[in-house]
DNA sequence: CACTGTTATCTGACAGTGTCATATAACTTC
DNA sequence: GAAGTTATATGACACTGTCAGATAACAGTG
């Protein structure tokens, strides 16, 4: 071995860190290496050494998100009522996503087009997963075979969700953030299974 | 009158033109001022005095867009059968997400805070207009009073539509691109009206 | 004709960005 | 000690948006 690192797994999680706050303070365009790396107490080597460069350092942030999105999920109640169960699902995803903007616009507004493994953190599909869950069980474990394919309904759901809190962050829908929610929750409502 | 203006109609044109194809080929960040200047025969000073600086430019951009975008919906043509004609108008939605994903990215991704009028053509309800004329047709106008809400159901149809075209352009939706469309038209079949 | 006032365009500088070749520092092994 | 090896630091490069100030081009007036 030679000269010690300092970069370290340490390092890159402060980085990470920071990143992740800056994204949630002002999207893709508020992380600049220089300043980010002197919050750090590192130079912009650093990034280029542990992530390789902004580009990846931005898909780890976005990986990150995946993670805390999927567990903000995941926390959703779990009750006898599963039909409601997946409507507190589709709350909680609008949820997330008013309470950081910038975040949710950044993992779903940029491409992936770095090698996405099937089913790795990044892709966002354990998000899927969650609600794909709730969905089987809505549906019930009897009647496989006939009725509504549990795969497309949970896509149908997703789409749903996330266009229409899209649409929101985007500042395309009318009325108050009040009216704005009732018509989501009607809409996923008569959307529903 | 002093100085004669020849920063005029014509420019502003040619700069949108050229902004957009920018914008075509590789998303915001592909809009640089000193290629668009020069490729338009003018200098960065231009575009702040036509728009006052980039940010205007891109939104003048978007709402270009918006037009386009709802010229390519209203030429979705219209039968005597108003159900088909709704898949119809979906299928156009994806076609041409599709055909500019770059632009359609950022017509959505951007959050339309300057002062954005009630149907300006800049906001993009004029595309929802359309598909509030076809879920219109489609319920009848029979049954008002009672029955579905046209308004709501234009709405959970275009976040639906919205939606998945969006987490394909995520590239988050496996499978290939014959899969894709065949998933997307089943979502919107069985949540058709 | 020259001069003034007014407006529009051009120039150049400023502060900032990501990137990375090259120099330097810090360690292990001989 | 010296040599070898690897990690970090520096600084330069080529960009970027922005805009103050210099310059150019006209209309109107004397």
């Amino acid at each position: 071995m030679a000269r010690p690192r300092i970069y370290d797994q340490q390092v890159r999680t402060r980085l990470l860190t920071t990143a992740s706050a800056a994204v949630a303070a002002g999207g893709e365009q508020a992380v600049s290496l220089r300043s980010l790396a002197s919050e750090a107490g590192v130079t912009t080597a650093a990034v280029y050494s542990l992530f390789g460069g902004r580009r990846q350092l931005l898909d780890a942030v976005v990986e990150e998100g995946f993670r805390r999105f999927a567990a903000h999920l995941d926390a959703a109640a779990r009750t006898d009522d599963p039909r409601a169960d997946l409507l507190e699902l589709g709350l909680a995803y609008r949820e997330y996503a008013l309470a950081e903007p910038d975040f949710y616009r950044v993992m779903f507004g940029t491409p992936r087009t770095d090698g996405v493994q099937p089913d790795s953190p990044a892709t966002g599909r354990p998000t899927f997963a969650v609600l794909r869950e709730a969905v089987a069980r809505a549906l019930g474990a009897g009647d496989r075979g006939h009725g509504p394919d549990p795969e497309v309904e949970a896509l149908r759901l997703w789409g749903l969700a996330h266009g229409l809190v899209s649409l929101e962050l985007a500042g395309l829908l009318e009325g108050d953030a009040d009216s704005r929610r009732l018509r989501y929750m009607g809409a996923l409502r008569s959307s529903s299974l």
